[in-house]
DNA sequence: TTTATTAATTAGGTATGTCTAATATATTTT
DNA sequence: AAAATATATTAGACATACCTAATTAATAAA
């Protein structure tokens, strides 16, 4: 089966529908993705010839082992960018919209050095005083005079 | 005409050659995005109605004003992305790739603020210090001994 | 327990973007 | 200038992923 970006979609969805009530109706899903029932119906099919979902007619659908592996690894990419794009400044909505996007393009070597660089921020003991001196910086364009020389 | 992820790459495909000869065949974009020629007499003819290539069978095609405004922009956030990727380590190779497929993605807002963080980090006097600590982070996972405190 | 309502599916279409094979035009060689 | 080669186009098909309208099944209300 082609995990495509659609592919991926359906199953991010899937997986977080069932963390909250265990299983994920056709109307969940495309309340979800917005997109029409028999959209969902039809893909439904598709990945349960995939081997990704535990799909029935009229019953609730669930991952299998495959469908979750995938999914947790698209929610890891998603979060990871989230996390960076927030670290920018960039705004929470646009930081999760984009984030939705990206998730489906980004390379396990860049997943892997995002990782590595939002840790490395968050754990760095001058983060907070680093964020206020960027947060000037988006305002001013230049570096606040107390460290020049050092940041 | 509605500017999708495939007529953007079309569009910085035809620039790039442009830039490289003035005019770009048929056969030079099938080249540069590997596809058929058939793909691309299709898409040229679309983008021709569309107003954003001057098309006329059998000749070299050239971009509107409108395709190379669109064109640009494309390859703003291309190289925007890829720099960035750079700052975080990611391979020259998988930087390029990746920013190849993430620069349809982005908003203008977090384009924005990537353009600031990679000209915050440039610019900042610690900057190579800087790659060097998180160099190290890398490998080891733990900030180096020296900057404890400060970074 | 029949009726109404909600949810899911099937049937039939559409747009996008790709392909191969066949044909037409341009260009280069002889 | 005719033949050979390279390039471009048309024709016809296909997969993906979406839609609306009509039908069927399941669930809730009377």
């Amino acid at each position: 089966m082609n995990i495509t970006q659609t592919v991926e979609d359906y199953l991010e969805a899937i997986y977080n529908i069932t963390l909250r009530k265990g299983y994920a109706r056709t109307k969940d899903i495309s309340r979800e993705l917005e997109l029409s029932s028999p959209s969902v119906t039809e893909m439904l099919k598709r990945l349960g010839k995939g081997g990704l979902v535990n799909y029935e007619r009229y019953g609730g659908t669930t991952l299998t082992k495959e469908g979750e592996r995938i999914a947790k690894s698209v929610k890891t990419r998603h979060d990871t960018l989230r996390t960076l794009l927030k670290i920018i400044l960039v705004s929470d909505k646009t930081a999760e919209r984009d984030a939705c996007k990206i998730e489906h393009e980004v390379s396990p070597e860049t997943i892997e050095q995002l990782t590595k660089f939002v840790k490395f921020v968050e754990t760095a003991s001058m983060y907070p005083k680093w964020l206020e001196h960027f947060k000037k910086f988006c305002g001013t364009g230049e570096h606040s005079c107390e460290c020049k020389g050092r940041n």
